[in-house]
DNA sequence: CTGAAAGCGCTAACAC
DNA sequence: GTGTTAGCGCTTTCAG
């Protein structure tokens, strides 16, 4: 089924059908209507490459994520599909599986696919890769500083800031020994925290103690076995910050086992996940504003598609993450301020 | 950048480099190094459009779910990915947000852009969406019963009788009064786990009660709202059977604050989120398989894309659920089973 | 082993 | 308002 069967069918020139289809308005009431039912009658959708390839425009963007499971990741997605669909554009959504090469090979296939644009989650790529893509022309945002975030279009929160109030915190309200469970993924939000809760320590006057930071697989388990080691060890820590709510719910279930209670070992988790809400006791974390960052980026990467000219200036652009107190954290004083 | 300034440079015809990129075998090692040199020089990948114009293959298939927040759709969708990439695929991943509409909006952009394949999960279509489906010849495989299941290719799990296991379990374990707290939406799973509810109360000789039957929104605040108004209720049960682990989640936090534990009111999920694992009380439920649903379905999918005349009959696939239990029933006799 | 040339289905100048 | 025609970038006969 194509343009030229319409064409015979209602008894015009294929330009004729073209036209109806594009432009409308160039065309009759009568003839336009002939055609239309034709259209209708036989099912006709035109041919999408045919179409495009002189627009070259595919109304496709893709969008690379570290791990499709993670409730974050997806939220941003979400973010990113709601402003795609406005703009008639569908998403191709990848899962790079914390993998560089992955990651690589995926923006290859898609560039290869002639996407209009790319998102990147939590990207691993640096600057050579980023130098390559801009070759290719592509338009893309990262969302989530990145090895080479100095230049590039990006959303972003701030996790270092977010870690270091958050530790802040756990000393303000009298913590003296806190240990810090990162995830063992080469992404780069990890490092932020442990800045971020660097500069917490030294701003107070506490000094690093490698002994009390670990790193583990994003799950559960992982959170149940740093906890495990930590409660073993000789100086047990009256606090953990933990980088993500999942590893934070496997911790809280070691240290309930421990027997120890919140106002002897607090515990902040990061990501605000609602199941935090309603675990025993409820989770302090920190909540980050993914699906509006899913939005903002997509929004960003469209000006720069429609517009490109009026965005060759790169924007970084951030929004913030704050601290939720609740009651992991067991801190009498502040009950006010519990959520 | 497009083959012919690859020949003009290489000193061939575009003939020559369209077979070095399709059929290296058929040109000369000499030949083929030098265009590749170029190719490789001037950074070319082929238009796709150009190609898939003759081809009409796009190597792209689309997968709907109604919510990306779902961990279980996700699940689904990653296992869908590690096919299609195997595959040389990419995935379109839309979400439909339980809207017919959009669905139907999605299914026809999506063939629009002349995907090869189309994964449902949950799908709202009907028989007559299907039949229009058929006749615009795009293989699709459903995930999770639909209205017109009969003669699909379809990937589904026992939610009827995984449900009725679970209830069973309860009137077994002497329950007498059991709720049932179902989600809102219209997809079919929530239907077949009303007929499995139903079928263990008839088998065991209790009535059904629509007082104690409610459907809320699938989220923590929707299970909460519904076991209050249960707890409020004249007759209070004695066990929840909770259609999605969400709404456990709530039920659970909104059971402990009116001071019951499991031996008075016991409840079972339906899921197996991680979290359920980590709360107090642990969270009986019932595991599904949703990764293995997701390879499944893409094997299919692509089984019927590759090889259309073998695969004229449809299938359906079942893959087992099964009952996961856990402190939340409060059964002393059988702790063994306890996981 | 290589090349010329005919399309794939559509859009957009350019005529009428 | 409508039709003719020249491509878009590639693959694929068919000749050599």
């Amino acid at each position: 089924m194509n343009i030229k069967e319409i064409a015979k069918k209602s008894e015009v020139s294929i330009t004729t059908v073209s036209r109806v289809l594009n432009n409308p308005e160039m065309v009759s009431e009568e003839t336009k209507n002939r055609v239309l039912t034709v259209i209708e009658e036989l099912n006709y959708t035109p041919n999408w490459f045919a179409r495009n390839l002189q627009n070259s425009k595919t109304n496709l963007i893709g969008m690379l994520v570290p791990d499709m499971l993670e409730a974050s990741n997806m939220e941003m997605a979400k973010g990113v599909e709601k402003i795609a669909r406005s703009k008639k554009n569908s998403v191709i959504l990848c899962d790079t599986d914390f993998d560089k090469n992955t990651e690589l090979e995926y923006i290859n296939t898609l560039i290869d696919r002639k996407i209009d644009g790319l998102i990147l989650a939590s990207s691993q790529i640096d600057e050579k890769d980023a130098i390559k893509l801009k070759e290719r022309e592509v338009p893309f945002v990262l969302i989530g500083k990145s090895a080479f975030c100095q230049q590039e279009n990006i959303v972003y929160t701030n996790y270092d800031t977010a870690a270091e109030e958050a530790v802040d915190y756990l000393i303000k309200t009298g913590r003296k020994r806190i240990a810090l469970i990162l995830t063992q993924y080469p992404v780069l939000d990890s490092q932020e925290k442990l800045e971020g809760y660097k500069r917490a320590l030294h701003k107070n006057m506490m000094k690093v103690d490698l002994d009390i930071i670990f790193k583990t697989g994003n799950n559960i388990e992982g959170g149940f076995e740093a906890a495990s080691k930590l409660l073993e060890s000789k100086e047990v820590p009256d606090a953990f910050f933990i980088a993500t709510d999942t590893m934070a719910f496997g911790a809280i279930e070691r240290i309930k086992q421990s027997g120890l209670t919140p106002d002897k070992l607090a515990v902040i988790g990061f990501d605000d996940l609602p199941a935090g809400a309603v675990m025993e006791p409820k989770l302090t974390t920190v909540t980050k504003p993914s699906y509006r960052m899913g939005l903002t980026a997509a929004r960003l990467l469209f000006d720069i598609i429609e517009e490109p000219d009026l965005n060759k200036e790169a924007q970084a652009i951030m929004l913030q993450s704050r601290l939720k107190i609740r009651k992991s954290c067991g801190n009498k004083e502040r009950l006010k301020e519990i959520w």
